[in-house]
DNA sequence: CGCGCTGTTGAAACTTGTCAAAGTTTGTGG
DNA sequence: CCACAAACTTTGACAAGTTTCAACAGCGCG
């Protein structure tokens, strides 16, 4: 474990610590309490975790004891299967919460990987389930939480089932663009943190589909395209792209 | 709502109804509840539906308020998209959880959709919450509930983004085997609910590539398929070709 | 400064989808 | 209870989209 990443208990850093003065609040566990209640919340999160750049929060097979939210930074979830082949489940960034999948079987079933160097905030489960039998904005928000989980999975499903690479890849940069708008980045503009291989991971394409993909978009003036720099020049038209035209 | 299915108290009826008289308690909400506790989850859960064939029990767009456990029958989940495109995403059987999608909106975001003559048992979701704040075991158990969705839409992921057609499809009979299994009812030998349509849009599939693998498993000795009459003949081949076998 | 990882592009192969036709089952109304 | 219509399934031939294999270019880390 501790060669993947350092634990840091963090004594009078409290205060910049607190979900309270995190600038993600609004996006992350705290959603919806009060300051009494978030203080509460304090008292659980006090240990952050560094991740370098390729280091894993957990793997699968771990035991499962703690949730994380994401400070800062950026990850990947990874699925194996038992021949060997492995796929990207999600992308998580500030705010975001990984880990549920371990609730299930008190072990987890996927490996969490940092995409760069990146920070998170360990939210250990049980205390998480103590605190929110006290705490009913907490017990909600947490479910409101798993269920959203659900529903994005439903939406990968819907666009690996359905959709064309054309069309995946439009989708996959319009979800990007609305989770870089909430917090405060461009809309248009931005690195990707993954490469080609992961992103066709995750929307079941191989990478030279991708990169084709990206190309094809970029000659049609849709995007920009520089290695990992993207810049959406239409955004409408990839929502076109994204949820219309099939080729009737 | 009243005509997409009839909605019944149950005065008297009540130890029939009652979870803990209930053969399908050890896979549904109630494992790990002590006597007591489940007497309590009985006070919530004293309404049931039956829906017949074709009906819904909600639809996207629908208030949410309560969960359903399926007491018999058999549903689908489906999720529509703008541009008219849906899809199947999932099939729910006997002691399964419908409904958590909407949790975290309050609407549902898909239609759930009986496939024969089904009765569910409904869950008020705010009691629920409020019970499962009193009770540990309840909280705890819906926690893995949930996460176990995670865990399952994750698996579906990984089979729509990284499986050729005939690897799908074993995994999909060997997964309803199991759970015909874990129900008491044969694991080699059952009926499909579901049209080859939908067993297609649920694995990324048209409905001829469904039935051209039917027909290439039955040639192979792997399955017996009369229209939706199944027998497994040879698991372990099924899982072979599931797992195994990427043409490297 | 160069080696390796990542990304791009082309041509051929393969899997799955599309369209079409015919067979089968199911359900309904007479 | 039968007949007919509608829905579902199977199968074939062909088309389309994606993958595979291969070669090369570019960026970045050591």
């Amino acid at each position: 474990m501790l060669n993947t990443s350092s634990v840091q208990p963090l004594s009078l850093e409290r205060l910049r610590t607190a979900c309270s003065t995190c600038g993600l609040r609004e996006l992350c566990l705290p959603v919806g309490l009060s300051q009494p209640e978030m203080d509460r919340l304090d008292d659980l999160i006090h240990l952050r975790r560094t991740t370098k750049k390729g280091q894993s929060i957990y793997r699968a097979g771990d035991r499962f004891d703690a949730i994380y939210a994401v400070r800062s930074g950026f990850f990947k979830t990874t699925v194996l299967l038992e021949d060997g082949r492995d796929q990207v489940t999600g992308f998580y960034m500030g705010g975001e919460l990984i880990g549920m999948d371990g609730i299930g079987t008190e072990l987890h079933t996927c490996d969490s990987i940092a995409l760069e160097d990146s920070e998170v905030c360990v939210i250990p489960f049980s205390r998480l389930e103590d605190l929110s039998r006290e705490v009913q904005a907490l017990q909600h928000h947490f479910h409101k939480v798993m269920s959203r989980e659900i529903v994005r999975d439903h939406g990968v499903m819907m666009l690996l089932g359905s959709m064309r690479a054309e069309e995946r890849l439009a989708a996959f940069l319009v979800n990007l663009s609305q989770r870089f708008t909430a917090r405060g980045y461009s809309p248009s503009e931005f690195y990707l943190r993954m490469t080609r291989e992961e992103i066709g991971s995750y929307l079941g394409l191989k990478l030279e589909t991708v990169s084709r993909v990206f190309s094809r978009f970029q000659d049609e003036g849709l995007v920009s395209v520089q290695q990992k720099h993207i810049r959406i020049i239409d955004i409408p038209s990839l929502k076109q792209v994204m949820s219309h035209q099939q080729p009737c």
